[in-house]
DNA sequence: CGCAGCTTTGAACACCCTCAAGGCCCGTGG
DNA sequence: CCACGGGCCTTGAGGGTGTTCAAAGCTGCG
């Protein structure tokens, strides 16, 4: 966002940043809550959650770094926001991120480009929740992992044309269940699938490496 | 959105629009098709598709009057739209939004705040897709219809306090299916379940009345 | 009336969930 | 150093919800 900012808008705007660093598990902001401040992932991964009245969960996003983090023009918070992993968040008051947007319409276009960014990633993912098998599901969301987590080094594997990938996931069990609408369970049992059917190895339930990405990519249905 | 505009901007716009009508079922975006034209919803209902490989198919939104029609700065088409009911459009050229955006931040400012619903309706309806049972499922979807179809007897409905809905359903149970991630027949058993505890009423399939509102919200989950 | 398309209903099955137990990893303390 | 304990993950068995496959009922229209 701010690659908008000339030298002295980024100047006016450092003076009321704050950087803030998150442990995994912090909540950084509460659905239905009032908005007092927006943010901006440096590092790490977000997850955005909404939950129902028994307690159900649905991971709704996540956001990787550089994105913009809040629902602008709004006046709540219509999702939760919880660091994934250890995190890194730029934090700008509600009222700094609403001057800048209306002194700079580069800022809100940038902004418009995320919202439209995220918009086809929700739908995205709607065919994923609605439209696939649990086995489909684990394999859309190593692939997301995958092409989100370390956008750098891919870019690099795309030069080489090598298809392989090696992570931390930075979400637990339970979270991915949560991002995929089914149980810890069913999770577990799948990775074990693709682990035994060699698509992936796991080290110590967190750390993934893929071969083939191709092959992946087939079992997404 | 031309709410935005002024007399000498609307006649420069609608000098390059041209109001086209639809019959349920005919296809408005192909996806995956270059982008050539924009819309604007003005009467009826359009559903958003997306379609695997296989056939399987999700429905990813639906567009009211007067949404906007298409992925703004986009090249291809990310999603199919199709008139779920009779449907008028008015159609804009790729040149013609694209200039009207760039000469006119206000307008922009407009579909950023669209983009920026369809994003909560989007994650709204992920938590339904992922976390709810077929029952909460298609009395989710019905609440939806009842409170997006007839936006002027609803508010009348606001002011009397008055909780009941009556209204021509604009999908057929295979798009209601597609949207709810379940089977058709799933959908139906569920509706006539609902029919049969007196929340609803239907005729003819498709005309639906709901006398509590208060009631169907409590099997939303 | 008869046909086509959509919807409803029924029966059997599959997939995923629930419940339960056991294993692995790691920090803590003896 | 190893034993202990807690948190997370894996594995297993059984059951339920939604799907699949099949057939019959509506509705509109020639």
């Amino acid at each position: 966002m701010c690659g908008a900012l000339n030298a002295s808008e980024l100047l006016e705007l450092s003076k009321h940043t704050r950087m803030v660093r998150h442990d995994s598990g912090e909540e950084l902001i509460g659905d239905d809550t009032d908005i007092v401040t927006y943010g901006n992932v440096m590092r790490g991964v977000v997850k955005l959650t909404k939950t129902l009245e028994d307690g159900r969960q649905q991971v709704v996003g996540l956001q990787f770094a550089p994105d913009f983090l809040g629902r602008l023009f709004g006046n709540q918070n219509a999702v939760g926001a919880e660091a994934a992993s250890k995190v890194d968040v730029c934090k700008i008051p509600k009222a700094a991120i609403e001057r800048l947007v209306a002194e700079n319409p580069e800022v809100e276009h940038r902004l418009m480009q995320q919202a439209l960014r995220e918009l086809d990633e929700a739908r995205e993912w709607m065919v994923t929740l609605g439209r696939k098998t649990a086995s489909e599901k684990v394999a859309s969301f190593l692939l997301l992992i995958a092409t989100h987590i370390d956008p750098v080094s891919q870019a690099e594997r795309e030069e080489t044309g090598s298809r392989d990938a090696s992570f931390e996931l930075p979400l637990g069990r339970a979270d991915i269940a949560d991002f995929l609408g089914l149980t810890i369970e069913t999770v577990s049992r799948q990775l074990t699938k693709l682990r035994k059917a060699g698509v992936i190895s796991i080290e110590k339930a967190r750390y993934v490496s893929i071969p083939d990405l191709t092959r992946l990519e087939r079992l997404c249905g």
